[in-house]
DNA sequence: ATTAAATACGACTTTATTAGTCGTATTTAA
DNA sequence: TTAAATACGACTAATAAAGTCGTATTTAAT
C-alpha cells in the first residue's frame, strides 16, 4: 500500500535523464530503457503519454525520440501524478462519492486533513526539485 | 494508487467508535459492523488483529467484545498502519532492496526525501488526533 | 522507391494486492 | 446445556498494476 506506481517512477527517471542532457537533445526510448533496465514497451507507452500531455515533444523517424519541452519548475508533483494516474487520494471519498460508509463515516474529516497535508506537500514540490 | 486500505479505515472507525464510549465499555464486533456498514467477518478479523497487537482487549463469551486499552495519544499513525499492513513506503527500495533499478536509479534520493516527509507527517500524528 | 529506425496506440495477458467469505473451534455468561 | 460472542486459517473474488504483443505510421538515409 501507499506506493508510487512504477509508471510514475519510470516517467521521473526518464525526465531526469532527459533533463541532464539539456532540452535541445533528442533522446530515444531504447536508450533510457537500457540505461535503467526498464521494459521498453512499458516505457514507450509512458513516454507517449507524457508526449500527449505536452511535457515532452516527439520526434518521429530514425534518430527520433523525445525532447524535453515543459518547464519542470512549473509542474508540481500532484499534477504530474494525476496526469499519469488519474485522481490521487488517500481515501475513495476524495474523488468518488460511492463509498458505502460515507453517510456514517466517523473518520472522514481527520482523514481529509491528512490528505490535504499530503497534497499540499506534493504541490510545493516541483518536478525540477526531483530531477535536478 | 496511494490509498489507505479499507482494513486501516475500518480499524480507525472502530477505534473512534470505541473511544467515544469510554475505555471501560465493552463493544462487540456486530454493533460496529452494523453501525458503519462494514462486512462483519472482515471487521472481526481486523479487531482480532488489533487485539493481538494489544490495542484493544478481548472479552470472550456472551456480552463479550472488546475494550479499548491502548492510550491513543501514544500511538502514531505510521506505527499503526505498519502494525496492520506491514512496512509502508512510497517506493519498494525503502523496505526491499530487490528493485531492478536500484543500482542505476537516478531518482532515489529525491524520492527518499519525500518519503521521509510523509513518514514524518504521519509520525507527528497520534491516533487520538484522528479519533477525538 | 526502399529500407530501417523510430514513435503511436489499443488490446491483451499476467501478476500482485486488496477485499471479502467460509468453516470450524473455543470461551463463557446465563 | 445453550447461545452469543471471539479466534483463526484457508479460501475466493474483485480490482489494480505491470508488462506484452501486434500492427500502423512517420521520416531520415540510401
Ligand atoms: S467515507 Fe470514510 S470510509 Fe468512506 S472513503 Fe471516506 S474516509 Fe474512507
Ligand atoms: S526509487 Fe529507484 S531504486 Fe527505489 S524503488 Fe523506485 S526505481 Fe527502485
Amino acid at each position: 500500500m501507499f506506493k508510487l506506481t512504477r509508471k510514475v517512477e519510470y516517467a521521473l527517471i526518464a525526465l531526469r535523464h532527459m533533463q541532464s542532457k539539456g532540452s535541445e537533445v533528442v533522446t530515444n526510448t531504447k536508450e533510457i530503457a537500457e540505461a535503467y533496465d526498464i521494459p521498453v514497451q512499458l516505457l514507450a507507452k509512458t513516454l507517449q503519454q507524457l508526449a500527449r500531455e505536452g511535457i515532452i515533444d516527439p520526434v518521429q523517424g530514425p534518430h527520433g525520440g523525445y525532447r524535453l519541452t515543459a518547464n519542470l519548475e512549473d509542474l508540481n508533483l500532484t499534477d504530474f501524478i494525476e496526469l499519469l494516474e488519474g485522481p490521487m487520494g488517500l481515501m475513495d471519498c476524495y474523488f468518488d462519492s460511492r463509498c458505502e460508509q460515507l453517510r456514517v463515516c466517523n473518520i472522514r474529516l481527520p482523514i481529509v486533513k491528512i490528505n490535504d497535508s499530503i497534497r499540499n506537500l506534493f504541490n510545493q514540490m516541483s518536478l525540477a526539485d526531483l530531477t535536478k
